[in-house]
DNA sequence: GCCACATATTCAATTTATGTAATATAACGG
DNA sequence: CCGTTATATTACATAAATTGAATATGTGGC
């Protein structure tokens, strides 16, 4: 439950698996703290969409909707399927969908 | 509670509100997306701490903590009271220790 | 094999973020 | 006022992220 501390009697090694772990999530927060792969993620959360469906929700170009979701399956958050010539992706795992509830209460719900 | 949702029906003006929020919420993701000021979060968690507590938690030099929690100072996640010489950092509200519950969830906690 | 569609990759240009070092400000004690 | 401690700011160099344009790959149909 509570978060990590730090205190006079964490050895050196205890340190270094907290700066891991921080490496980690900082990891995710940046491949997610990008306004069109935020907004891929969103849309993904309600189940899995082809690329050219994800740039009209989006209104982006196909490179850039295609680099972006290279970006997010190098770092495991999505996952594609293909299917004939169109390619769905969905995503890899809760993770996303954990952060993204939060993210939409604080900044989507209030007044 | 259900993420946002853009359909053929989403007018211009309806768009453009979710991708205002997309972006807000992406430059607080940046803000807390960097190891450092990850660290300096967590260790805010529970409760005010100095800039030089913080040097000492994080193992970081004065200027770089004092440089991120600049930042954060600007994102308004954090609030600065000066005691005398010293001045104490605490958590602007309880957005980033929304969002670090999940992520200690998420990346300190499992297996 | 050739064409069209869907998607991915590459490259260069630009912007943005970060780390370091040096310097500045603010408050206290004497 | 001076020195010291605590913190902030600035300037610069470097690294990383982002964008746009062009090009490549993979698949299905003919």
């Amino acid at each position: 439950m509570p978060l990590p501390v730090i205190t006079k009697n964490t050895t050196p090694s205890e340190f270094d698996v907290v700066v891991e772990k921080a490496k980690s999530a900082s990891n995710f927060l940046k491949a997610i703290s990008h306004e069109g792969r935020l907004m891929i993620l969103c849309h993904l959360v309600s189940g899995e969409k082809s690329v050219t469906e994800l740039e009209d929700l989006i209104s982006a170009r196909q490179a850039a909707v295609s680099q972006q979701l290279s970006r997010l399956r190098l770092e495991g958050l999505v996952v594609p399927r293909r299917d004939g010539k169109t390619i769905y992706y969905r995503l890899a795992d809760d993770k996303p969908k954990r952060i993204l509830e939060v993210i939409y209460d604080l900044f989507c719900q209030e007044n």
